[in-house]
DNA sequence: ATGATTGTGCGACAATCTTCGAATGATTGG
DNA sequence: CCAATCATTCGAAGATTGTCGCACAATCAT
């Protein structure tokens, strides 16, 4: 029974800015910090149901090491959710202008 | 005296919230930001004195390319300055909390 | 005009990143 | 215990990025 995943996570005082901005700057982190913001914790599948595994983990992992999202084992899932009052605590602002600059159907096209 | 080099800029529209998070995801690139909203307009030796000169306009390039500073040519110089309203209009807050949140002697250490 | 200075484009190289299949490990249900 | 299910790790391939030397164009001082 016991929760044998073990995620680490950098404190607070370690979240470095450059590194927020990269993992917030891959569209498809961005569209799942999105879906986090809106939903609360959320099983890890919610965040890309039709991405190969793998390329899940992938993502989710640079957002945690990156210190934007929270991951938790529960059972075989995979809980997920946004470090918002840490990130507001060390970034004050930061991720409540970056989401409310960023809705995917305000995005400019494609230059021709 | 006409002014032989010129820049292309993306419009105000066109400015991209993943693009420009990239842009400042790049510690050297923020750093010059940095200098930027310090000193206003700068000649672009200024953002990286002691770097090569193409590795410099490849930065500055990428800058200017993702909306987040305005080139002008001056004679032999470049004059750079940030897009401080443009920026602003377009993502209210972005440029002043990231600028708030990164300063070089806040970064945290390198993980040993 | 000549020479010095500055920025840009090109090409190369190494490093990093993204994607994803296959194998492995962990957990639940029967 | 056994099989099914989910996440993770590993490895590889392709794409992107950062760095920088070099040649070239543009500009200024003399």
């Amino acid at each position: 029974m016991a929760a044998s995943r073990v995620y680490q996570h950098p404190d607070i005082s370690e979240i470095a800015m450059p590194r927020v901005l990269f993992a917030l700057s891959e569209p498809l982190r961005l569209t799942m910090v999105r879906i986090l913001a809106d939903r609360g914790e959320v099983d890890s599948i919610e965040l890309g149901p039709d991405l190969p595994r793998s390329t899940l983990t992938h993502h989710t992992s640079l957002l945690r090491e990156s210190g934007v999202v929270f991951v938790r084992a529960e059972g075989r899932k995979c809980m997920i959710r946004l470090r918002r009052d840490d990130l507001q605590a060390r970034f004050p602002g930061l991720i409540d202008t970056v989401l409310a600059g960023y809705t995917e159907s305000e995005q400019p096209k494609e230059q021709a």
